[in-house]
This record gives C-alpha cells, structure tokens and sequence, in this order.
DNA sequence: CTGCAATTTGACAGCGCTGTCATTTCTGCC
DNA sequence: GGCAGAAATGACAGCGCTGTCAAATTGCAG
C-alpha cells in the first residue's frame, strides 16, 4: 500500500534508523550509503509520512502564519504575504497552517497556546501589527517557537525582513516638495503600527529637510482602511487653507482621499495630488493611477520564511533582512495648482 | 508534560478506548460515562495530539483549500472564501491547508497526489475554475477524498454552495435596459469558467427579454482581470456605434472599462454606465462607486466547508446550497445619454 | 429467576517514524 | 600488525492514538 521508510531501508539493505538519517540529512552517514538510499527513495517514489514523524519527533515540519483578524491590513498585503510564504515552505517540504487571531478578545493567547500545542508548530511568520505584540512574542518564546517578522518595529534581537519605511516615505515626500508642493497633508496609520510611525517620521523629516514647517493641522489620523481614508480626507478639506497634496500612510486611504476628492469636485492631480504606500493592485486600478512606493509583500513572505528555516534547520540564527523599496512615480501627483503657489 | 487520553482515562476510571470513543463521538457509550469523561477532559484541558489521530486513525482531520494558481481569480475573493472556509474548519475541530495549483503545469496532479498521500488529506474545497477541472475531480474520486465545491459548472452529483449567476446576471442587465439602454456590450470571462457561461447566458436573456438584438459585436473577451478590461473596453471604442452600457463579467474588469473610460475621456455614467459582478471590496473604491452583483464569499466559503463536514462525520450526502445574490445599483449605471436614444 | 441478545467496555497490537544507546566498521599511527 | 578513537550503522522502545475483537455488563422475554 504506502511506502514506508522500512520499505526503503529493505530496498536499501540497510536499518530504518540510517533511511531516517538521510530523510533528516543527519550527518555520520556514509556519503556511498546516502546515495544509495536517496536513489531508493526516488526510484520507490517515498513520501514519509508528517503524522508519524510528528509524533515520533521532535519536529513537525509544520509552520504557521499569523495575522491580526481586527485591524486586519488590506486582504491583498496579507494575500500576497500568505503567497510568499507558502513557497518558501513548499520549498522546504514544510507546511504551512494560516492563523488568524482576534487580538481584541481577551483569549487570544490561548488560540497560541492551542497551536503551538496541538500541531507542535515548529516556526511562526508574524505578520504587522502582531509583530509588535508583546504578549504574543513572550508567549511565543515560552514556548520555546521561533519566529521570524515580516516589517517589526523593534529590529533587536529579531529576525525576518523589513524594509527603510521611514527613508522611502522621506523619499516621496521629497518627490512632491519637487513638484512644488509647500502644504502637504498626510494621513496617520493605526496609532501603534510600525508602519504608521515610519511614514509619519520620513514625512517630517522631508518636510524639515525642504525647511516647511510642520504643520499638526496637516495631520489627521486614519486606519489604514479605505472608509477612513475617506473621512480623513473630508476633515481635511475643512481646513481654511486646503493642502495641495495629501499623502495617505496606505494606499487603501489614498484610494479613499481620491474618492472623497471627487466627492468634492476635485480633480486629481490637477487640484489636488494624492499619494500612498504599500503598491497593492488598487492603486494601478484607481484613475489616475496612484504615486505611491512599492513594497514586495510578496517577496518578503518568502524571504522571511526562509531566514526561519535557517534557524529550523540549524543552520545559523537567521537575519533581519532589509529589501528596497521603490518609488512609483504616476498620475495621481503632479504640480500643485498655481493660484495655490 | 502532555495531557494525553490515557491520563484521561485514569482519571475517569475508563480504559483510554472509551475515552477515545468520546473524543470520536462514536456511539455506544453510556450518557453517564460521556459526561465524566468530558468532564475530566474539560478539567484537565485535554487537547488531542492530531499527529497520533493521524497515524493511528483513518481521519487525519485536515482539509485542503484548493485554488488554481494560473488563471488566478481576483486574490480579494479567495481571501475572502479562505475566510469561511477556516472558520468553519475551526468551529469543527479541522485544521486547513491552502494549496495553489498550477493547472497548466502537466505535473499538477501529482501535486494532489501528494498532499492527499503524504496529509492524508479527510475532504477538499474546491474553488473556481479547479471546479470544472476533470482530471483533478477524477483524482479526487480515485483517492476517496471527498470534496465540496463553490460555484461548480455541472450541479449533479455534487455538494458545495453556488448562485443562480444567470438569473442574477440577467437581472442586472434588465436593471440596464430598464435605465433606457439599448446598446448594452458584455466582456466575457475566461472562456470555459462557469461564472463567464452563466452571466453570458444571463446577459443574453436579458436581451432577448427586452427585445434587444444580440450583437457579437458587442461581446469581447477577457480574461477576468483588470487588465484584460482595459483591452476589451478599448476594442468596444472602437466600434463605429458606441455602446451606452458595458456588462463586464466581474468587477475588476469592470474597473479596467472605468478606468480605460477615463483615458478616453468618458465620463461615467454621464456618457458610459458600467457594470460587473462580484461586488469586491474594489466596487466601492472606484469612483463613481460601481454597479455589480453582491456574491457572499466568506459564506459561501463557509456553507461549502459545513456541506463537507457534514460529509466526514458520515452524517449525510451533503448538499448543494444555494445562496441569494443580491443587485447593488451604484453610481456607475445611469440613463444613457439622449442623443444616443 | 434464567437465558439470550443487545449494549457497553476493555485488552492489545500497531500506525510510521525517531531518540537513545549499543555495536560494528573504518581510520591513522606507533 | 595491532590498537585507540572516530565514523558509521543498527536494535529497540515508544510517541499518542485508534482498529479489531473479545469480555463484561445490561435489559428483557419467558
């Protein structure tokens, strides 16, 4: 019926426990011997079975992605994260397990607990804003579960991947006060994610470095969502002095800022130039497409996954790696309007 | 250490049987006997290892969440199907795996053959198109694995959930032609999905309801994405007599015709009402907000995963649900403009 | 009360693999 | 050529649960 290690091992003319050393690339196998056992494997199409080496082992090869189920982050950002994740693991021979948790509800530790526990996790990819929750990370490390982040606020002691949030918002901004732009709005992120803090500090340090003062009028707070995107941009327009350009911590709010600026008859770029952060696929679907920074979401799901292998596999203890960003200049900025000058 | 059903059993003064009995819900233990052993399980916060399940037992109680990985629909309408489908693996004590599948890779079924040899694999949810897919239903026949389905082609013979498309496409074009269109174009899905058929046939229906001519020349095709409406939309501009209204098959097509709109100076739906189906987070985001069909994913998602359950724990054959669409008249449609009556 | 079938419970092996520790085989070197 | 020590391999138990089948208990008609 299956093919077991012992059938492989019999194959082979040697004991299950040598098949299990080169199925666990174990050292102190003769390197004649593993190929042998490799090429029997291969020839008898063997597939060890995750339920039996999960339960005679210390390992599951069974790796889980955990998300914020409140202040859940655009699908497609999670999406494409999940995507990223899911190959590197495949390219492991890992599994991966999604686990949304409801931070809000006081019992969300046990859904951890519970886990780590039932499935004997042996690794977790953490996803913003949970790559900042400190009850989760302490339970984690209770459990003795590494984890790898994928853009946390603390970069010590941390492993996964980030990108310069801060320089690349410093970055955009420095695009529209080329264009002219002296009054420059932006829009807050949920208070406490990492995200928000960043693109808050690289607006401000753009505005310092074109000597605009900083203006709190300027600042209003969103989260992260389109509808208060929406909201955020209509409290802005009740300013005496609009801004000419406005740029939104996500492209989520962008998208709502350009919803509400035609709500008010305003022409974008013409009236109004509008930009975000994160380049989901919204943002080449709105009109006019939207300036805004590229981030490889799906990319960083691999490369996080992978630094997590590192340490599964004992190979090291794993990086914090940094990937670049890049601007996407389009049609939703551009020179403010004259009379504005 | 590990809570494990023997220390149940001790505690209750039962052979670990018994107590395997409960966890199973098998029948044949007594009332009594069933609330002392969930009781002490409740008390001592017993968690039944799904490894030792898995490998003793038949059921390895996973299910598998299968998508198609070329012809990717929109990532918001699996992410929002994955949804349901977890949540109702977790309210039934199953785990989830999401498995992407390259159909066009000949190699694709082994894919499956994989995952339900090496998981052991208790039923599978299938999402569209991997609805139609012959060879992979065949595989899943011939491995035993049950499988519920979203939004399938054929209805015989199987269980899931799905939405009379047609009925609801027609109405959305009734809704159209009652605005006063006469010139109504339709942008086809892929070719051999369900949803293109269905909202085809509904399209068609609605026109011939209304007494309007079929024009082929107001039928083009797309490929479900964004993309693809841009293309389609550009070719129907083409046309010596503009259409008044485009049906497009969803809703990200919908926005590429918006936005290709936009490019051409139209606006919507002052000269061009727009519409799709889906109503995707996407819908709302657009400006004007779009005109669509409403499809509950997450339920359906949800309701497709229970049908399945119902199937694994051997309580039935399972159904074939059928969920409620529902039409959501935005911003996008409108009267046509007078000089084209 | 007794006998027999139906109900309820238990003993035991084993699912496919890995951890531990013992044993064998191979090195290099005096 | 023989020996210590390293390298390679194997024997065996057991991970936590369930399937099979046998045993004990119960209910009920006669």
């Amino acid at each position: 019926m299956r093919v077991r290690l012992e059938d492989v091992a019999r194959a082979t003319g040697v004991s299950p426990k040598t098949v299990s050393r080169v199925l666990n690339e174990e050292p102190s196998v003769k390197e004649s011997t593993r190929q042998r056992v490799l090429a029997a494997m291969e020839q008898m199409n063997y597939r060890p079975s995750p339920a039996a080496r999960g339960l005679a082992g210390s390992r599951s090869f069974l790796v889980a992605m955990l998300y914020d189920n409140n202040d859940n982050p655009a699908s497609t950002y999670l999406a494409e994260i999940q995507d990223g994740v899911l190959e590197a693991c495949n390219a492991n021979r890992y599994s991966m397990m999604v686990c949304p948790l409801r931070t809000r509800v006081q019992d969300f530790i046990r859904r951890v607990d519970a886990l780590v526990a039932d499935h004997h996790i042996d690794g977790v990819i953490v996803t913003p804003p949970l790559t900042d929750n400190t009850a989760l990370l302490r339970r984690l490390k209770e459990h003795g579960v590494p984890h790898a982040s994928i853009s946390p606020l603390r970069h010590e002691g941390t492993i996964g991947v980030c990108m310069d949030e801060q320089q690349a918002a410093k970055a955009l901004v420095g695009e529209l006060v080329k264009l002219g732009h002296r009054r420059i709005a932006h829009i807050l992120g949920i208070a406490d994610h990492g995200a928000s803090r960043w693109r808050l500090a690289g607006y401000k340090e753009a505005l310092a470095e074109a000597g605009l003062p900083f203006n709190p009028d300027y600042v209003v707070q969103g989260q992260f969502t389109f509808g208060s995107g929406v909201l955020a941009a209509r409290e802005l327009f009740l300013r005496s002095t609009l801004p000419t350009a406005i740029f939104a911590a996500n492209d989520d709010m962008a998208a709502g800022v350009m919803w509400a600026a035609n709500e008010r008859g305003l022409k974008v770029p013409r009236d109004l130039s509008v930009c975000g952060f994160d380049d989901t696929p919204l943002a080449t679907q709105l009109w006019p497409p939207l300036t805004t920074v590229r981030q490889p979401s799906r990319e960083m799901g691999k490369l996080a996954t992978q630094q997590l292998m590192e340490v599964l596999r004992g190979r090291g203890e794993g990086l914090l790696l940094q990937v670049p960003y890049s601007l996407q200049m389009r049609e939703s900025t551009g020179a403010p309007p004259p009379a504005a000058i």
